[in-house]
Formats: structure tokens, sequence, C-alpha cells
DNA sequence: GTCTATAGTGGGATAGAC
DNA sequence: GTCTATCCCACTATAGAC
């Protein structure tokens, strides 16, 4: 059941995502990637979620290697999560804008990436908190929300010493 | 220099854009909602990018009043601000996901919305990092990425009480 | 497994007549 | 101030031949 064709198609996608945004990943682009007629993808892929389904799942497997690997402590994983954000910004926003489509994810995955967060912040309440703090953090970054003249460390500090980081 | 049918159209958009998402909020749709052609519009309004510049800044007057209005502390402010994300989600997602276009907006109106925030942190980083904190919780809650069963009542309550509220 | 051809839908914006 | 006509762009997806 391996489909080789289909993986490469999966990473091509994820290579045109991070290349372009989610915009620029559409299956006539990513076909002419692979040097083929958009149409031919139909066959490999049953569609367009599905890709990013396999996409997602790749991102978090990766998000979730980089927090368990983190100094512990919740300025370690802050700063891990903050720079898999900035270093794959339309993979990251492909993971958090959107449901999770957790019925085309392995099961347990979504867990499995949040654990080192719920060890570090003690109960779930807390630890889902913290996620979200990371996320805004993160996501108002990412789009350039923030005023030209911000002191954005500062603030992922400041976030950090509230969640309890000396 | 008041033009009425621009103000028209504004609103309009709002509405619009406010019932069916920032994807359905298109020119051509605006036009048909106010009785005229497509085309009619680029009389009155330069660009789609004022038009939603227009929009954001109506909706930061609003959060602006809001916040001012709340109850004094973190826990007030922060229950101001999910209620408002929560009443307008479109609205809420155009002001946060893309960069402010400052250059369209009046001068001053976002350091107004922000001030009770920096009054009630304390400081312009603390209260950086706890506004990032529930845009984080407001726009995972807005995008359905939490699981199911996710308390979010009580990951607001522990966002809250991380920035210091009893 | 790939192709051609094509269906259908949507978008922003402009020129020029009235 | 509104219109018609039109330009360009983009997209997902399918049918059927090879």
């Amino acid at each position: 059941m391996a489909d080789a064709r289909r993986d490469q198609i999966v990473a091509e996608a994820r290579i045109l995502l991070e290349a372009e945004g989610e915009a620029g990943l559409s299956m006539r682009r990513l076909a002419e990637r692979l040097g083929i007629q958009a149409p031919s993808l139909y066959k490999h892929v049953p569609g367009k979620r599905d890709l990013q389904a396999a996409i997602v799942a790749d991102g978090l497997r990766e998000l979730g290697a980089a927090l368990a690997a983190a100094p512990p402590g919740i300025v370690g994983l802050a700063a891990a999560y903050r720079a898999f954000a900035l270093a794959h910004p339309h993979l990251y926003e492909l993971m958090t804008e959107r449901p999770l489509a957790r019925d085309l994810l392995p099961p347990g995955l979504e867990d499995e990436v949040a654990a080192p967060l719920v060890a570090a912040l003690g109960d779930e309440h807390r630890a889902r908190a913290a996620w979200a703090s990371a996320h805004g953090m993160a996501s108002l970054e990412l789009a350039g929300r923030f005023p030209e003249g911000a002191d954005v460390d500062a603030a992922w500090s400041a976030m950090a010493h509230a969640f309890g980081a000396g």
C-alpha cells in the first residue's frame, strides 16, 4: 500500500506551501512542479483536504519532536515553539488556523505533541492557556501585526514569566 | 466631504463581512446587496483595501469602547475581549490576521484601544504579552481548534490567573 | 498513470458610454 | 453616478482517451 508517488506529491505540496503560502498551494501549481497535469493528481490523492491533512500531520510530528527536545522549563518550550513557528510560517498557519482534521490524523498524535507542555505546566487548563498564549504571540508575530517598534522578545519573556518562569 | 453613499457602502460591506466572512466580501457581492453593479463601487471607494481598512477602524473603535467600559482588572478585560471576538468572529479575524493598514487608520486609534490593557498590566511588554495571550485564546476558540471536550472557560481563567488575577 | 479537454465558479479591476 | 462590456486572473474537479 506504500504509494511512493503519493509520498512524493505530499512532499512537493509541503515545499510549495512553505514557499508560497496556503493560497499558493493549488492543484495546478503542484502538478506543474511535479511535471504532470493537475487532473493526474487525483489518481493519487482524493483531494486537497487530504493533502493538507498529510502536511499538517508531518508538521505536528516535527513540532512534537522540537518540544520534546527543548530545554526543560517554560522558557525552553516557548523558545522552541516560537522557533518552529518562525521557521515554518505557512505550515504553522495551516496547523493552527482551522479545525484539525482529526479524522485524517494518526490517533494519539495531537496528545503526544502536547505532552511536554502539560508536564511543564502542571495541569491541562494551564497548559492550554500557555499554548494559546504562545500561539497568540507567534501568530501576531507572523502576521506582522505588532507595531514596528515593538520589542517582541520582551513580550515573549513577559509571557513566559507570567506562566511561572523565573 | 461627507460622502453618504460611501458610508453606506462601508456599512453594507461590514454586514457582508460579518455574515459571510472575509472570503464572502467581494466587490461583486457587495454591489449586488446595494443594488448596483460592481464597477460603480469604484466611484466611491478606491479599492477593496480601503474598504477593509474602514471596517477595521470601526471594529477597533468598538473594541476600544468595550475595553474601556469593562470592569477593572484583568478578568474583566479578558471577558470583554473574548466577548467582542466571539460576537464578531469575521471582523475580529480581519482585525488581527494581517498587518494593520496603519496608513489608512485614524492616527492614535491603535494606542487608544490598547490603553486600558497597558494601565491594567503595568508595562508595555506585559500588556503586549497579555494581549497576545487573549488573542491566542480567542483565535483558537474561533477557529474551532481546541479539542471537542476542552474546557475553554477554565483555560481563559488560567490565563487571567497567570497574568495576575487573583 | 498520464493525458486533453472542459465543466463550472469565483475574483479585482478598468474603459468608456450615458 | 451608474451602466455595459470586458480583461485578466485564479481555482476544484470530472470525463474519457490512450
